[in-house]
DNA sequence: AAGATCAGCAACCGCCTGACC
DNA sequence: TGGTCAGGCGGTTGCTGATCT
């Protein structure tokens, strides 16, 4: 192994770099509107230039909306050092014990805060020494990651709605992703996988609802041609609580308006 | 005011694993 | 049973913006 994925070569013109609000509104409206069954097929069917890969991480550390971002508290700090203690560098395995936090969020913090104050601890302890300057200079209000532009989009949504508000487990999105790793094309496995990993989603199917193709649907359709009503619908109450209403007959207006207003100063 | 330095974080890269054919 | 493919993971890089000098 190791070579190249086929979907990342050079043989196909993939943008790379920084996302636009443009994509991730491309790759969250159709996530939640279809789901995840083939991650190499959704830059095509979202129309993206990106490759597959790029689109799973993008989701995964950032649109996914069971992440809460913002700043680490003390207690997931805590953990975070206990749980590098038994685990060691198996950031997946920390993030699946920190529910809210990506493995790549956590790798992060680790790399920039945590080693740096284990390594002034163990000097300390050892000199009796003071914290080195580097230590107080911080980014102003560096941690709630308010800073970044495209943070800034997304963390005022967040946090506060969240507290009451009953959410999808984390794979949620991903369940026909984890239901193999080979694209599904058999739609009803990926339909039950989806909703046994999900364990709130609703399995009997509603109406069904209009789709483009066959793999966009994998993870939200029956095989019988009928869509997983209530599948789509919480997807797209999720998305619509991220970026503002839009609904299945493919009104993203709000959506739309949302980036709009919170365009990057 | 401007350049240097630093911290934070998004995203890429390469490799591994497991499923499918 | 081996090759291929796609997803997942950890390490690393590079950009951006805040702070310091």
């Amino acid at each position: 192994m190791g070579r190249a994925h086929p979907c990342c070569s050079e043989e196909k013109k993939v943008r790379k770099g920084l996302w636009s609000p443009e994509e991730d509104e491309r790759l969250a409206t159709h996530i939640a509107r279809f789901g995840v069954s083939c991650w190499s097929s959704i830059p095509e069917l979202a129309g993206l230039q990106r490759c597959g890969k790029s689109c799973r991480l993008r989701w995964m550390n950032y649109l996914r909306p069971d992440l809460k971002r913002g700043r680490f508290s003390q207690q997931e700090e805590d953990h975070i050092i206990a749980l590098h203690k038994a685990l060691g560098n198996s950031w997946s395995q920390i993030a699946a014990r920190l529910p809210g936090r990506s493995d790549n969020e956590i790798k992060n913090f680790w790399n920039a805060r945590l080693r740096k104050k284990l390594r002034q601890k163990e000097t300390s302890s050892t000199a009796g020494g003071k914290e080195p300057a580097a230590s107080h200079r911080r980014r102003g209000g560096g941690e709630d990651a308010g800073t970044h532009p495209a943070a800034a989009v997304f963390n005022p949504l967040l946090p506060a709605p969240d507290q009451d508000r009953p959410r999808p487990a984390a794979g949620y999105f991903t369940a026909g992703a984890a239901a193999s790793s080979s694209c599904v094309n058999d739609s009803s496995a990926a339909a039950a996988t989806a909703t046994s990993a999900g364990g709130v989603l609703v399995a009997a199917a509603a109406e069904p609802v209009a789709a483009p193709s066959p793999a966009s649907t994998a993870s939200a359709c029956t095989e019988a041609g009928g869509c997983d009503d209530g599948f789509l619908r919480a997807m797209v109450d999720d998305a619509s609580f991220l970026f503002g209403d839009f609904d299945l007959d493919g009104n993203q207006d709000g959506l739309t308006s949302f980036w709009e207003s919170h365009a990057f100063s």
